[in-house]
DNA sequence: ACTCCAATACTTTAGC
DNA sequence: GCTAAAGTATTGGAGT
């Protein structure tokens, strides 16, 4: 068999991947574009409230802040039960 | 009336924005939520792909190559609007 | 003059260019020599904590919640700066 | 003794571990600041350059291509003393 | 020793 | 055009 021929008639696994590579590829791709209409209308809600007379250089700084604040607060639980876990304790 | 008082009684309009800036970053911080869902949603997909067997590494540069060619279509689009539109044509 | 000759004689400029570029690149390998040598000190200070009994994983993640303290500290500077600024004051 | 008191009386061991690894932490976070300052001083050199006119993607690019060289020729160092190791003579 | 996961550093893109 | 944020890739650490 040529390689040609090879190429056209490809083994039943290798065009189960292809397949399957194609349709993971494409569900990403969807994903992204949701992600890409949900950056839009937080950039839109930005805007609007600059139109509105809002400072969103500040704006932006609170929201950072806040999950700054979120983060440490999960950090510090994640502290907590490793020190438990530590000790022998669960919860 | 004192700078305490004051603080205390704020003016209508003041308390209207205070508000209206509260919803505003509550909404942000919401879409910001869902995007980080997604995110997260993105990576598990690739995660999974993974552990079938697939390069992530080429699988990102894929859909990198994919989005770069459907925004130079676009482009293309665009441009040819342009040229038709300048010569009085639409379609 | 031969494009040989060019090559082995090359305008002062580029010569200049050439030399400074050689500097410029050793400086920064002489740096990332030294923050190699710093980060094997941290990697050997951990280990020598381990081998008198102590946690490794605990220790990594005080570090590393001290750490985010101090960012976030910094932050919050950084906020009340901002406000400041925007209210027109300096301080 | 209650509960309370054993915790403002600390078992000598126990408070000789608790001094010692607030040594080697904060022994860590100084190593730590160390090499952050390598790090900008890393970033601003690379800044310099780039005010001078040089590609500092180029640059890095170089840089990290003379460390594979270096960590080639050690590794062919290792085999060559392998080798001769092999065959009883030294070097 | 080797694989998997986490963190850091580099790159690129977006906002001002 | 520059600064800052997001994404991506590489490196280092932990677990088996």
């Amino acid at each position: 068999m040529s390689a040609t021929a090879a190429a056209q008639k490809e083994q039943p696994a290798t065009r189960f991947a292809k397949d399957q590579l194609k349709a993971i590829i494409e569900r990403i791709e969807r994903l992204e574009e949701e992600k890409a209409a949900l950056v839009a209308d937080i950039r839109e809600v930005y805007a609007e409230a600059k139109g509105q007379g809002f400072d969103t250089k500040i704006m932006r700084q609170v929201v950072r802040l806040r999950k700054l604040d979120r983060a440490d607060r999960q950090e510090q639980e994640a502290m907590l039960d490793l020190y438990l876990g530590a000790l022998g304790m669960r919860h």
